[in-house]
DNA sequence: GATGGTTCAGCA
DNA sequence: GCTGAACCATCC
């Protein structure tokens, strides 16, 4: 690690080494003022000049003046925290972020803090906060106006805009209706013009659960995992615990415990959550148990709240964070226990750079700090599993359900063999199970991960296909908005009548969605109460409690909706489940396919029979003898896990080697193919070249199964190694000396969750 | 990512 | 010889 300069040898630690939120892998050297000496530590921010304007950076380490580079170096101007804001412990575990995923450093610390304290703009969480811009200092002269602006013409007429509409005015509405975009207005902050703020701020939406978690009796099995977890925490290198229990085996409850157990010994914790608006009772439990003891990070925080429960944690005021991906980062000092709770969900790997995973850094941390880290989930991914069946990992297990009923019986609809001339949305057998349980009023859940109403609209006269503008892919139907729309990118069209191409009305669509089936619910079964939750139906802040809370007050027959249904939802009424196409995921070009599929049937079993009655769940496939959907039929884990790992060994794929994904995109397709091409013999002379990188096998380069996305062609290419180092060593040389012409852009994802 | 310097086509 | 756009290295 690097030195702070403990009062002594002021004149040794006269350079800093500054990472900015830029991506760019180095870092950046600046002198240490005689003033700022005492203040310029490492992990605080300090403002630094970086070509003509100045930025916001941190400081990573102090160097002796005699080891950095030679040449001139400028000035820090200002250090913005009187205490680092990364403590060493953080600094340390970003540094490894930025190593293992080859991300430029300053962009991993943006990551690692709350939203705001390092290059400036927060990421906008709908409708929650308005950001306003307003204009900070005025130019009355026409002289001033042209020194200040120079030749940048946008931001003067943004300007001058703002100042025609009373010097104020939301940012989106810039954007939106004025045409000024994003860039233009922080040109225009940078300038010391204007400033952007958040206003409105509406109250924690989390602050009024209820604190429904009475005093709860723990199972034998339950004990004995707790009893277990505990005497881990107790150790000094507790080492990584892998949770398997069964959907409504009270995974949750044993969390809370080993949590409290932790916190009576002094030390902190850690819950990390997929997605906090999907897990609404895992947080409501956790508040109730620690009430103000506990700090919840999440999206739907203003800059100012997450900024506040940070600091509460990182002055020791609060000593449990509880939270989404980010939240591994929560400065919780002498931590005694991570909680990774659905540890296989692919939301715990960020698709931007820093293509961090939450749960390797979460593994990493908890080692660093003599914590235990605990991955629990009903499905673990093949990767944890295969840690423990080596014996590398701790594995427990909860196989009886809390709840009155055993898992519920799964039965599987071969859609081949149901008749009719067009493609079976609600077989008869699913049909039927529907009216019995809304003749018993009971509650039924549809599953269907594809949204809109029609994923395919053609023409049947000539070829015509709706594809994305920039993106190749098809448009969806969106028969409600009536329009068409890309799935990956903003764009979007007026449904048409005729098509665009021979002027037929010949339109077919086909590739059925959530919102068709709600339609056709309602023509089934006319008085049932169906609610429809997907992206599109949540749009609204907090429109997933909405629906869930009417769900649970019986004011639903029909929950239908996307995976987002899937996950941790205890809604005790439901007695049927349905998938209505078990197939969507399976056949997508991608080595998980297998893996997700069963997850998601698994999980989505598992929101059946939860109450007082017992669950059935019906899957509707065509492909009934897949491994991974009889796997799913028989709750059998273990036997999916076993095939599915032998399935892996021949291709080498994870857990039997590592992986890093190489993507090149850019504007040209010639330009991306012949760049990948170039890449991919770049890369067979890098390993030929090395005795120490033998046994890398390079796959590709090939075209992305989407080739091209928001305007971008994309080539990739696969690395697999079995040696974590080597495959880091190989990165690494590569982001700094492959070949990549301008115009071209190189990404590296490693440990991806997503080859599309 | 942003900037500023360099290069070169297009034009007088 | 001038201008602007495209390209690319550099920013400490």
């Amino acid at each position: 690690m690097t030195r702070s300069n403990a009062g002594e040898g002021v004149k040794e630690a006269s350079v800093a080494r500054v990472s900015l939120p830029k991506p760019v892998l180095q870092g950046f050297h600046y002198r240490v003022p005689e003033r700022l000496r005492s203040s310029a530590l490492p992990g605080t921010r300090v403002v630094v000049p970086f070509g003509r304007r100045r930025e916001t950076g941190v400081i990573e380490a102090l160097l002796d003046p005699d080891s950095t580079p030679d040449r001139k170096l400028r000035e820090i101007e200002r250090v913005l925290d009187p205490e680092p804001v990364l403590s060493a412990e953080l600094l340390d575990l970003c540094g490894w972020v930025a190593d293992y995923y080859v991300a430029p450093a300053g962009l991993v610390y943006r990551a690692a803090l709350p939203p705001g304290l390092l290059g400036g703009g927060s990421r906008e969480s709908a409708g929650l906060r308005r950001q306003v811009v307003r204009i900070l200092e005025e130019l009355p002269t026409l002289t001033e106006r042209e020194a200040a602006f120079g030749r940048a013409r946008r931001q003067r007429e943004a300007y001058e805009t703002l100042e025609s509409i009373g010097g104020q005015a939301e940012v989106a509405h810039m954007e939106r209706r004025l045409g000024f975009g994003r860039g233009i207005l922080s040109g225009l902050v940078d300038r010391g013009l204007v400033e952007i703020t958040n206003e409105i701020v509406e109250r924690d939406p989390f602050s009024d659960v209820e604190s429904e978690e009475a005093e709860v009796e723990l199972n034998p099995q339950q004990q004995h995992a707790l009893a277990d977890l505990s005497r881990l925490t107790d150790r000094s290198e507790p080492g990584v615990a892998v949770l398997r229990g069964v959907t409504g085996s009270g995974k949750t409850v044993v969390y809370i415990r080993l949590m409290r157990h932790v916190v009576e010994h002094g030390r902190g914790a850690i819950l990390l959550v997929p997605e906090i608006s999907l897990t609404p009772q895992t947080v409501a439990r956790v508040r109730a148990e620690f009430g103000d003891e506990v700090a919840v990070l999440h999206s739907g925080l203003s800059d100012g709240e997450r900024q506040d429960a940070w600091r509460a944690l990182r002055e020791g005021r609060k000593r449990v964070a509880v939270g989404t991906r980010s939240a591994i980062f929560a400065p919780v000092s002498d931590l005694g226990v991570i909680i990774v709770d659905e540890e296989h969900d692919g939301s715990y790997k960020q698709g931007e750079t820093p293509r961090y995973s939450a749960r390797s850094v979460a593994i990493v941390r908890a080692e660093r700090s003599g914590a235990l880290c605990l991955l629990g989930s009903a499905t673990p991914s093949l990767e944890s599993w295969a840690r423990v069946r080596s014996g590398a990992w701790t594995g427990l297990e909860l196989s009886d359900r809390a709840t009155p009923h055993p898992l519920p019986q799964v039965e599987l609809v071969d859609l081949r063999e149901e008749e009719g001339p067009v493609p079976i949305v609600l077989s008869d057998r699913l049909r039927k199970a529907l009216k019995t349980r809304i003749d018993r009023k009971e509650q039924s859940i549809l599953l269907l991960n594809r949204r809109g109403h029609s994923t395919w609209v053609s023409c049947d006269a000539c070829s015509w296909i709706a594809v994305c503008r920039s993106c190749n892919v098809t448009l969806t139907w969106h028969r409600s908005r009536g329009r068409l729309v890309c799935h990956h990118c903003a764009y979007e069209e007026p449904a048409r009548e005729r098509c665009p191409e021979c002027g037929e009305e010949t339109l077919i669509y086909t590739g059925v969605g959530t919102e068709q089936v709600e339609r056709r619910l309602g023509e089934l079964f006319p008085g049932a109460r169906i609610a429809r939750m997907d992206v599109d139906t949540t749009g609204r802040k907090w429109s997933h409690r909405d629906i869930l809370d009417s769900v649970r007050r019986n004011e639903v027959d029909i929950l239908l909706g996307t995976q987002m249904i899937s996950k941790g939802l205890d809604l005790p009424g439901v007695t049927l489940v349905g998938v209505i196409d078990a197939d969507v995921g399976l056949n997508l070009p991608d080595f998980r396919a297998s893996e997700r599929t069963f997850q998601l049937l698994a999980q989505v079993a598992g929101r059946a029979g939860r109450g007082t009655r017992p669950g059935e769940v019906l899957v509707q496939t065509s492909r009934p003898s897949h491994f991974a959907i009889r796997s799913a039929l028989q709750h059998d884990y273990e036997g999916f896990a076993r095939r599915e790992l032998s399935d892996r060994e021949e291709p080498g794929y994870p857990p039997h080697l590592r992986l890093a994904n190489l993507v090149i995109s850019g504007r040209d397709g010639d330009e991306v193919e012949s760049a990948a091409l170039a890449l991919g013999e770049w890369l067979e002379g890098l390993v030929e070249a090395r005795p120490e990188l033998t046994g890398t096998r390079l796959l590709g380069p090939a075209p992305c199964p989407i080739d091209r996305l928001r305007g971008r062609w994309r080539w990739h290419m696969l690395i697999k190694q079995a040696h974590a180092g080597r495959l880091g060593a190989i990165l690494r040389f590569a982001a700094t000396h492959a070949p990549v012409p301008g115009g071209s852009r190189l990404e590296i994802d490693r440990d991806p969750e997503n080859l599309l």
